[in-house]
DNA sequence: CCAGACGTTGTT
DNA sequence: GTCTGG
DNA sequence: CCAGACGTTGTT
DNA sequence: GTCTGG
């Protein structure tokens, strides 16, 4: 699954990258250990423009009662997004880029849990494949968004069995084609991103507590 | 029809 | 064990 | 994802 | 809102 990452790469550097032009009250500050709950930057599209936004990792659906069941739906997994009654209408009309430059995955070693670093051998920035949704009470507006899951490709299998769905640059754009309604045609790029062009190490356990924050967690064991 | 859930992961 | 918060 | 709390009453 | 279970 995907429950922690990073975003680091400069403002400028992110909207370039996306071709995102417009920004709202963006997040600055080089994270290196974003958790559900917290507000992420994400790219959306509208009428084929797109732009950063920010919004709080962890869906909550617009019918929910409780907010809290964001906490739960951080992740949708891909083989079933297009059934789960949560997930199937958002499919369709609010996709999202989640801009990240890596990711964590915590791989079971006997009682132990060993946190690895996951990124692009080039070391450049990449979306995550991701839903979003806007929730109300009447007296406050959320807006909240979940990370595709997908199986783990050869890299991740020693890790873990799930990773996040990566998309390409190609499939970036169909991603957040507001024309592309087809499942079929989304699915297809629901998939594990290529092995040969990732990278993984393991870090230290500082990771683990969500308030450490700072580059140093990036080192090598 | 209405009522009630709606999620993923990992572990058992 | 289960839920909430970071 | 992991860490950390998890309760009520009454008093300050 | 939409799906499942009764």
């Amino acid at each position: 699954m995907c429950g922690r990452y990073n975003l680091f790469s400069e403002l400028q550097v992110i909207a370039e990258r996306f071709q995102a032009i417009e920004q709202e009250g963006l997040m600055v500050e080089p994270r290196y250990n974003i958790a559900p709950g917290q507000n992420i930057t994400v790219v959306i599209s509208e009428k084929n423009k797109r732009k950063l936004a920010v919004l709080r990792w962890g869906l909550i659906p617009n019918w929910a009662k409780d907010p809290k069941i964001g906490y739960k739906m951080i992740n949708a997994r891909a083989e079933t997004i297009d059934i789960k009654p949560s997930f199937k209408g958002l499919l369709k009309r609010k996709r999202c880029l989640i801009a990240a430059d890596g990711f964590y995955e915590w791989k079971k070693e006997g009682s132990q849990k060993q946190p690895y670093h996951i990124h692009l051998s080039n070391k450049e920035p990449f979306a995550f494949a991701g839903l979003y949704d806007e929730w109300g009470n009447g007296s406050e507006v959320i807006r909240t968004c979940t990370i595709i899951t997908t199986e783990a490709n050869e890299l991740m299998e020693g890790i873990h069995d799930r990773m996040p769905v990566i998309l390409t640059q190609e499939n970036e754009k169909i991603w957040l084609d507001e024309d592309v309604t087809e499942t079929a045609e989304l699915k297809k790029i629901m998939v594990p991103y290529d092995a040969a062009f990732m990278n993984a190490y393991p870090i230290s356990s500082f990771v683990n507590n969500a308030r450490n924050e700072g580059q140093e967690i990036l080192n090598s064991l």
